[in-house]
DNA sequence: ACGATGATGAAC
DNA sequence: TTCATCATCGTA
């Protein structure tokens, strides 16, 4: 289980090694497990793209708090967001997990997964019911991943939402 | 290409 | 209190 040092690290080093990691689920004991296949990062306020660019807010709380926190958030009216918290407590930045090998679409991602807000500002963790796993078979050194803009972002502005944060493993 | 669908945050 | 917006998806 990837543990809150993994997460706290500069958000662009987290979203790129993300991919290829297990994203494991536990309800009731029963468990899945997905491949982590595509990751956005949101690198912290001055990153317009990123929530935490209009200050501290109720929804972005989470994102202030240490690294490996949940944060989910709700949009479009009816689609729940997974990030996990990266960097030091205080910086508000994130990863978006957008896809895993069996589902892609962060809101077909956190629908598959039962994940909403019942789990926004927790830690990730078994006693959480959510985490992350590294394979040992799996070297992420060795995966080919591709650098896309983010999606849906164009409210940032060309500069943000140009840049190529978004990692896909091909 | 467009409508669903409602929380969120900023303005008033 | 109102109102535009939204890190999307299914259907057409």
């Amino acid at each position: 289980m990837l543990s809150h040092s993994f997460f706290d690290r500069k958000t662009l080093t987290v979203a790129r090694e993300l991919p290829g990691k297990y994203l494991v689920r536990k309800i009731n004991g029963k468990i899945w497990r997905g491949k982590i296949t595509e990751t956005e990062a949101y690198v912290g306020p001055h990153d317009l793209a990123c929530h935490s660019s209009r200050g501290k807010t109720p929804r972005n709380t989470p994102m202030f708090a240490e690294a490996g926190t949940i944060y989910v958030y709700f949009t479009y009216g009816m689609h729940w967001m997974l990030n996990i918290v990266t960097e030091g407590k205080d910086f508000p930045a994130a990863v978006l997990i957008r896809g895993t090998e069996n589902i892609t679409g962060p809101a077909r991602l956190t629908k598959f997964f039962k994940i909403d807000k019942s789990l926004n500002g927790k830690k990730l963790g078994k006693k959480t019911g959510l985490w992350i796993e590294s394979d040992s078979k799996i070297e992420n050194s060795k995966l080919k991943i591709l650098r896309m803009p983010r999606v849906g972002v164009a409210y940032a502005g060309k500069i943000w939402a140009n840049k190529p944060y978004r990692f896909i493993q091909s």
